[in-house]
DNA sequence: CCTACCGATCGGTAGG
DNA sequence: CCTACCGATCGGTAGG
């Protein structure tokens, strides 16, 4: 009992270490391109140990995203939920995404917005997993604004739908265009239009 | 002479073909996964053929992005250039990108929004390459909004490179989602947003 | 969890 | 442009 538990608790630690690096390399170079003999060696365990502890590349995919939904929760929506519901929330999730990609919280930028790539013209269960957890994010967002409507703290007219596309549209626009030219400014830019949509 | 210029004939037919190849492969894994014995074999030809006409891997990627680029303009540029200068030329020039990427004039959507994750945490000349790429489109939807104030067909204090951000953050996103959702309605949802920003 | 190993593929070169 | 080859790394497995 004591060594299972021993054991199995040096498992949880090891597990979480080793997904710690994986979504950071999977954010830098991709998800595809996330090697097991790479992730291995950087985290000071064995490939055959990476394999018996999250299966094989596609598991150790999936394991993978579902831990980098788990670091995006964290850093992002469980923080906002702390806003009353509202325009006030919807603004709050806006500024802690920004903050999530400017403040590099996976090493490569967003993780979704690198994840993707390797898998949008490729189905199959990662792919899966991605656009879930993608439309999990919009459908967050389009909640809130939809709260905020009911508040009439958005105008009754407003399109959740659309407004949310605009939004995260802008968020990722902000990730991709910082990333690249190696610049805040895109972020700056994001909050000004942000401000001009929903005030 | 004749046998030189019918060798030099038969190269540029040969490396166009195999350009064609290589930004397809690129849009749809990225321009790090992009192999040379993947693109030697869908080409028809060998490994060494591939590296005496490009050059090793970076020549290669950067041959392939100058590629893309020529593919870019000749779809979404130049049209748009048979528009008068101003709001209509502005407008030929996200309807050309739009269908530029809905049309999957790449086989994974648009090359760039590919390309730029394997390269924009990895300074180098294939990043420098890509970045002088979106600095040039952004620059010149910046241009035909500055046109578009000029004819009075845009407000006065708009500015221009704000709205040249969040009109290609628009863009961008039509086509992230498009491919991961494989649907057309990001599309739909692009055109409202653009139209609801410059009438 | 490890070592030791497998076949396949990677980028690249030698020699022609 | 080719064939033939190089060392390194890929994902994965056997056996413990």
């Amino acid at each position: 009992m004591t060594t299972t538990d021993g054991r199995r608790a040096r498992g949880a630690r090891s597990r979480a270490a080793i997904m710690r690096r994986a979504v950071d390399l999977a954010s830098l170079g991709g998800l595809e391109s996330l090697s097991i003999g790479e992730l291995a060696a950087e985290s000071g365990v064995s490939k055959s140990g990476v394999v018996a502890l999250f299966g094989a590349k596609e598991e150790l995919q999936l394991a993978t995203v579902a831990a980098a939904r788990e670091v995006f929760t964290a850093s992002v929506v469980t923080p906002a939920l702390a806003a009353p519901r509202g325009i006030l929330r919807l603004r709050a999730l806006l500024e802690a995404w920004l903050d999530y990609s400017e403040g590099r919280v996976f090493a490569g930028g967003c993780f979704f917005a690198a994840a993707r790539i390797d898998f949008d013209s490729r189905p199959g269960p990662v792919r899966d997993a991605l656009a879930e957890a993608l439309r999990d994010w919009h459908g967050f967002i389009e909640r809130a604004i939809t709260m905020a409507i009911e508040r009439d703290e958005l105008p009754g007219n407003t399109d959740a739908a659309q407004l949310a596309f605009e939004l995260t549209a802008l968020l990722d626009g902000a990730n991709a265009a910082s990333l690249l030219f190696d610049s805040a400014e895109p972020y700056a830019r994001a909050r000004t239009a942000i401000a001009r949509l929903i005030g």
